[in-house]
DNA sequence: GGCGACGATA
């Protein structure tokens, strides 16, 4: 409950005061915070900003609205927002006394910015006793082939009046049938075409997702004069959202605009969903405020848009915006909206509050769906909170709660993630005896996953077999991890088996499973690694050529390998670069060139896939070695002591304590790194100790190195470099 | 007898 308080009190609090111009000091202090901030990681909430932020000041007269005499792009009046003030409550009065506002519609006398139009479906339809004929007539138009149409419109049953055409435009869903009668329609010219004509017609044809369409609709309606309202632009931006046409979506926004149209909230979260997708957050927040300093009234809908954006963008501090401007509204979140703010928190990091709202949301009697469960098992497996997943599991099931394919799936790869084997294997078996959610390919990739990354090779491979008796398909992730598997237990005829029956059957080799086979190269042999490659052969066969041409007799001259290793790495998966670089650094030390090792740690390292490598204070300079694979690790380590040797010798400053971190093999790819960076810091004689407070980490002190590398600089020494140190 | 002209979540 604490928690849960903590949840919605705070408020906005900023810290970049430049730009803070004077004309806004009277705003509330959350409007000025998001409109001058930096998109990035704008907020940080201090724990007594809440003490500092007191009551908000008076909204200011209606004379201080900044004016504009021409009608200024959306863009620009977005924009000086920041600069320009707004006040907080309009009302009528303050609206009539600045005509040219933007905001004012100029074809209606009395603009009424605080009720939004909103369409009233009762009132537009009145019953029709001719609607079983008519939706019958329209089913055959649906069914009919395009050559057929004219035949069959003649069969209308009825006359085609305003209201009967409406109700057979409604029930047309194909878009070329909607677009046929449309036109039909206007060929007939029994009654004029309405507004609500076109924006049936466009319904069906946002359905078929034809923008084209769409516009050239709009601008008929343009000219010829007849009113676009919120439903004809709402209509529009939406397909233009779902065809992913942004820009067209906030130029037609921009256009409703330029008329004067008060926008409604459905317009306003439709648009603010735009601005969000689009990734801007300062538009989607200026415009909200304008919004709200304009009488909206923003809804659920809206402020789960603003949930999802700031959740997209790991901004806690927005989601706190959003649950404070809720409260201040007296909304209660629904279910949707609690949904978006529980996977917000995910993505922000913030596990135990996700919880709190979670237990909230409950107890303010709102039964979770899957999803609510889904993104709730997500955000646990990603803390590696077993204990909460496993109760949340168990409560789901006493509570009756719903589940589906995803929820099940979900909860099997989180058990895969935390290695609960068990766990797993009860959960599948109860999907196996239930009726609608039987193990489909994701099920079985998790379960591969497991027993995968556990080394389990018989299982997987029962699984395998499993899976083509009951007609499963097996997808790239599970015939990786079934690989991954097969390799270790160096069982090559298997793992040769395996992805010949995957590719034949139509699994797509992406990067990861190349990696995967790249790894197995690298601790493979002779024939073995023969047969591995010759799978890679297929997959990836530039991966090939430079695995030969790092191992070939003819000595290669380091720009070239630089050229083609740049080139492989720019075709390949941003995720699978790393993995690759790590392999082949430990395929070129597997074959004894530890000069060309050296090189790739190099190569990598300007290419940026090890970012963090060395960490640098004041008191203690740091290797990271966790992403690193052995030989990677390895050739990391010599790297670094031959550079602090070059250190030490020139007599540079150098901090009390060095430290390596190997991660101490909690995650499944990382074990066995420790023992084998302890091993090699042994064959160097480096003077690193495996800490006994951290788990994970090497440390040395400076005069440990100190007087390594010079006992090191004397006993290796040649007689001339004894000589001129004399 | 009961008619979806506009907006949100994995």
């Amino acid at each position: 409950m604490a928690a849960a308080a903590n949840l919605s009190l705070a408020p906005y609090h900023h810290h970049h005061h430049h730009h803070h111009s004077d004309t806004n000091h009277h705003l509330p202090l959350h409007f000025t915070t998001l409109l001058l901030l930096p998109t990035k990681k704008r907020f940080t909430i201090s724990c007594n900003s809440a003490k500092r932020a007191a009551a908000p000041p008076p909204p200011p007269p209606p004379s201080a609205v900044a004016q504009d005499p021409k009608t200024p792009s959306l863009a620009e009046q977005l924009k000086p927002l920041s600069t320009t003030t707004l006040s907080d409550q309009p009302n009528e009065t303050h609206l009539l006394s600045k005509p040219k506002s933007t905001w004012v519609n100029p074809t209606k006398p009395k603009p009424s910015v605080l009720s939004l139009q909103r369409h009233q479906r009762s009132a537009s339809y009145s019953y029709n006793p001719q609607i079983k004929d008519l939706r019958q007539f329209a089913k055959k138009l649906n069914e009919c082939t395009e050559s057929d149409f004219s035949a069959v419109i003649q069969t209308i049953p009825h006359s085609p009046s305003r209201e009967n055409a409406l109700l057979v435009l409604n029930n047309l869903r194909p878009w070329q049938k909607a677009l046929l009668f449309f036109n039909w329609l206007k060929s007939q010219d029994v009654f004029p075409m309405e507004t609500i004509f076109y924006n049936v017609a466009m319904k069906s044809l946002r359905f078929g997702r034809q923008f084209q369409h769409i516009e050239e609709l709009a601008l008929e309606m343009v000219e010829k004069g007849i009113v676009l309202d919120n439903i004809t632009y709402s209509t529009i931006i939406t397909c233009a959202k779902r065809c992913n046409l942004f820009d067209k979506a906030v130029e037609w926004f921009e256009r409703m605009y330029k008329t004067g149209l008060m926008p409604d909230e459905v317009t306003y979260s439709a648009v603010l969903d735009v601005y969000a997708k689009l990734g801007k957050v300062e538009e989607v927040m200026s415009l909200y405020e304008r919004g709200r300093a304009s009488g909206w009234k923003p809804d659920s809908i809206a402020f789960a848009v603003l949930a999802k954006m700031f959740g997209e963008a790991g901004d806690y501090d927005g989601i706190r915006y959003v649950l404070q401007e809720m409260k201040t509204l007296g909304l209660q979140p629904n279910l949707v909206v609690y949904n978006t703010l529980l996977e917000a928190m995910g993505k922000a990091g913030k596990p135990g509050l996700a919880r709190s709202l979670f237990e909230e949301m409950v107890d303010s009697g709102i039964v979770p769906n899957e999803k609510t469960l889904t993104a709730l098992v997500k955000i646990y497996g990603r803390a590696r909170w077993a204990r909460d997943a496993l109760e949340l599991w168990e409560r789901m099931r006493l509570k009756g709660w719903p589940v589906d394919f995803i929820l099940y799936n979900t909860l099997l790869s989180m058990c895969a993630d935390l290695g609960l084997v068990d766990e797993a294997e009860r959960l599948f078996d109860d999907m196996k005896a239930s009726e609608k959610h039987k193990p489909d390919s994701w099920s079985y990739t998790a379960m591969l996953n497991i027993y995968g990354s556990g080394g389990s090779v018989d299982k997987a491979m029962d699984l395998f077999k499993e899976m083509s008796e009951k007609g499963v398909g097996l997808n790239v992730m599970g015939c990786t991890c079934l690989i991954q598997c097969l390799g270790r237990a160096k069982k090559i005829d298997d793992l040769v088996r395996v992805f010949q029956t995957a590719t034949s059957a139509g699994v797509k080799t992406d990067d990861r499973l190349c990696g995967c086979l790249l790894s197995v190269v690298s601790y493979c042999k002779g024939e073995d690694s023969d047969k591995v490659l010759g799978c890679l052969e297929l997959a990836k066969p530039e991966l090939v050529e430079f695995v030969k041409l790092l191992s070939g007799e003819e000595s290669n001259n380091f720009d070239f390998v630089k050229e083609e290793f740049k080139r492989i790495l720019s075709n390949t998966a941003v995720e699978a670069r790393r993995p690759f670089c790590n392999c082949l650094i430990d395929i070129c030390r597997n074959r004894n060139c530890h000069e060309r090792a050296h090189e790739l740690l190099y190569l990598g390292t300007i290419y940026g896939l090890y970012p963090g490598l060395h960490t640098k204070t004041e008191e203690e300079w740091r290797l990271n070695v966790r992403s690193l694979s052995v030989g990677a690790a390895q050739t990391a380590l010599e790297e670094w002591m031959g550079t602090l040797a070059k250190i030490v010798q020139r007599k540079e400053n150098l901090p009390a304590l060095f430290s390596a971190n190997t991660g101490a093999g909690t995650h499944k790819f990382s074990q066995g790194l420790g023992g084998a960076f302890a091993s090699h810091v042994e064959k160097l004689a480096a003077p690193f100790r495996e800490s006994e407070e951290k788990a994970g980490f090497f440390i040395a002190t400076r005069e440990d190195l100190v007087s390594w590398v010079q006992s090191k600089a004397a006993s290796s020494s040649s007689s001339s470099s004894a000589v001129s140190a004399v």
